[in-house]
DNA sequence: GCACTACTCAACCAAGCGGTTGACAAGACC
DNA sequence: GGTCTTGTCAACCGCTTGGTTGAGTAGTGC
């Protein structure tokens, strides 16, 4: 199973009713009975659904009677972003010295661009 | 499979070894030979897994020679980042207005904060 | 044309995933 | 104490996934 915990994030949300059960959530809390609604499923398959976003960190369940509220843990989305972000940020400034590159560069010179570190 | 492209995307980076490939290109462009070095497996997983990628946007790959160099599409991110924005700001936007009721509450009216919509 | 490099395609396999049904647990209500 | 509600646990099933090996393809270089 995926062991880390960006990893678990990830393949929880890369299901389309998990997804949709975490839109549901940032509205507000929720029953089991409540999220399972608007599915054609057991509840037992929504049971198993929050199960991989209780273990991803994306929801917690608390007791109150016979309920279990489900609330949305919104702050483990940091997590992602930062991952994202960070990547997404390298590659852009990567393409940014490359086109540096490119303009400093006279025209008749210039070849199909290749890769590695411009310095 | 997982049919829309959010899906995809999530479901491509919920794989350890395939978002390391995505931090190596973020550096810049490699061959599959390259981007295999590092890892303890045959050429041919590495190549499902580029292919995974490719499927979901993420990786785009051209010909160069006998080489067929992967390239990072950093702009999918933005897929991503979008949706997770959304429900975080929308659950960040429901804490606050949620301390704002129970600020405006007297001490000794306040219960067991319940949810849905406080109107 | 033949060998070499750099991959990809196809078939197979074990493990995991999303779904099911059936049985059970915890608490409210009478 | 019985029953109803709300949910979980366990076993099973078919499909997908990540890995393998073996064969095939595309382009280079002698």
């Amino acid at each position: 199973m995926a062991a880390d915990a960006l990893s678990r994030v990830f393949s929880a949300l890369a299901d389309p009713t998990r997804r949709d059960m975490v839109a549901r959530l940032a509205v507000g809390d929720a029953t089991v009975n409540e999220l399972a609604a608007p599915y054609d499923v057991s509840l037992q398959a929504v049971s198993k659904h929050l199960k991989v976003l209780e273990d991803a960190g994306l929801v917690s369940r608390s007791r109150e009677a016979q309920r279990r509220p489900v609330h949305l843990e919104a702050q483990v989305f940091d997590l992602m972003t930062k991952w994202i972000e960070r990547y997404r940020r390298q590659a852009e400034e990567r393409y940014r010295r490359l086109d540096d590159v490119l303009a400093a560069m006279p025209d008749d010179v210039a070849p199909a661009p290749k890769e590695g570190t411009p310095s």
